[in-house]
DNA sequence: CATGAATGAGCATTCATTCAT
DNA sequence: AATGAATGAATGCTCATTCAT
């Protein structure tokens, strides 16, 4: 078994990633909810079983891949953000980063937020629900210091974070339009409209 | 037969809308993959083959719901838009109008936008790039009229109509969390935002 | 749907007569735990969803078997107990009706009996331990009224009735091993057995 | 190789009886129907490879852990018995020493009778016919001996073995219930019924 | 001696669809 | 106009077994 708490083997982590990865190709390909477990086994060239062998069911592979994209994509905009001290130029860090990653990424990314907003649990929940709580710390505090220090306009926490969350993620659906696309129109535009909608002018 | 070119009697205009709504109900419900014909067909008080009597396949239903609910969306919006003439008024009375209509239709949109969101066409293509091609006309027509004025902030057509449809999807994305969520300060500052983005400072 | 509260219809009862007939077969041809819904399903004729029509999952098939045959078993003896008062005379006429049962309906009884011999909730209890605690009601009368009356030995009620059940299940066995074994002799000798292990001497 | 006819090694011996003990332990806890290779790998801390190293196959294993049991309990009754010569001590000895056996052995007894009600062998037929045929042979000589003595009321030999093992049983079917029930009322009735069956009065 | 890796056959179940009535 | 009956393809999953190391 291989889901079990034991360091992970040299092959179990290589295993581990290729069907990842040919899930990601997968949900890519034919969407989420086509995504069955013999066609991603069949892009990954082995059989139904091995990937219940390396996760233990369809779904802790999905949400493998959801953790494994979305914990990269958090990595990358933290280190981002890192640089900066002023909340105006970490949310323009935090932008640059984000969009930066998904142009970068545009598969992991595309994938994940794909599963993130089909898939449901047990009960019925969809998974960006769940997800994103904890996952917008960072996010939310930029947000708060900003307008606490009245640089950014004053507005509901909750709101904000949907705000910038909404204007990230027009890249994304338009990659999901296609996956070559040319987003650097849309980058450019959001991050503007972003810095338009929270930095109140100075003097 | 029902699906033909002739026209509807009473009888199928009526059942046909008693289907909608119970799908409606049923997504909003269970959420659009578990939604299976009898479970549609259960919460309408009918046997599952009467829907594919009426629609002839599952997917017809589905289309017709989506087709149903942004039809009369887009036509609200139209008549808001329709007693202005100023691109600026335009488009506040667009997000004002389209917002409204949200708020006061939740369970349609929310619905709407969840089978758009998940369902896929036979060849895998998401149904949200299908559909929204040609709906987005008039808010194409208000953005360029806008644009050319002077009176909003020049950018790629494709990449405006994406940032405002973004922006407006912010609210029911809040209800796809919480169908009874007061989304009076999203809608606010969705608005905000929106004018923010475009509408350039005269003077 | 099949298994809802309404009324059956004729084509239903038929064919869930029919559907538990091809179970009892199957149970007895390869055994419980061989009997998959594909075998059940092609002995019966049908397409295995046609069984999940009718009964809603391939457990509730095998415990309407067991319900059938446990019931039919259980009438048939309370109508042979049913001449007598004279506990002697009840038990006697008990364990004369199951065996005649048991020797009419050998099919029945020996797969109901390997159901609930082999059967196993979802919990992991066995079926048998569920099932009997209600159904021995009669004989837990009949032996109670003995033991009062002083005309059968006396010793604890659950002792007793397993004492009565594993004589009476000899037979059955008997049967598992070969259904056409001739289960006179054993018969006789279990009721000889019974009356010597509980009727007292009397004078 | 460890199935050859070459004498068993001294680890050979030992991870045998290891994975016996698991596979009983496995089948106690989870059921015959539950008990699947990597069940019982895991209780005994080894791979599922491992077993059928030693066994060959996961029926090797079960039917090894019958062989054990069952020879063992045989071994214990035949060496009570050794002391009598007289049948109807022989019998009272047979079953206080099957008996005797099953109290001090819950666990292995219990497992041995679950897989022997449960199993079946590839061609179907369950494993308690297979088993049983040779393993009756003391008890059918003390019965033939008593019987041909005139000790024993006179039945069909078959019969009277099937008698006895039923009314043996009693108390195992007791233990699969509760594996620490309190037998000892049930055993007791058990050697009252037994010889109130079989030994003739004298005068 | 023992394992981890990988498989393939089989399982119960779901579900959109077809069709006779 | 509407249904109940029945299906067959597909799904996620289990598991004994094989095998290279």
């Amino acid at each position: 078994m291989a889901s079990s708490e034991s360091p992970r083997t040299f092959t179990e982590t290589a295993r581990r990633a290729q069907l990842i990865a040919a899930a990601i190709t997968t949900v890519n390909e034919i969407g989420y909810h086509r995504a069955s477990l013999s066609e991603i086994a069949r892009r990954a060239g082995v059989a139904k079983s091995a990937i219940v062998y390396y996760f233990s069911s369809k779904e802790a592979l999905l949400l493998s891949v959801v953790e494994e994209v979305f914990t990269r994509l958090g990595d990358a905009v933290a280190q981002a953000v890192d640089a900066d001290a002023d909340p105006s130029a970490q949310l323009l860090a935090y932008a640059r980063g984000y969009l930066g990653y998904v142009d970068a990424h545009r598969a992991e990314v595309t994938a994940g937020i794909e599963i993130v907003v089909s898939h449901r649990t047990e009960d019925g929940t969809p998974l960006y629900l769940t997800v994103s709580e904890e996952d917008s710390q960072l996010l939310r505090g930029i947000l708060t210091a900003g307008m606490d220090a009245g640089a950014f306009r004053r507005m509901p926490l909750t709101v904000a974070v949907s705000l910038v969350e909404a204007l990230l993620d027009v890249c994304t659906t338009e990659l999901q339009r296609d996956l070559d696309a040319d987003i650097e129109p849309f980058a450019e535009e959001t991050v503007t409209t972003l810095l338009s909608a929270f930095v109140v002018a100075t003097r």
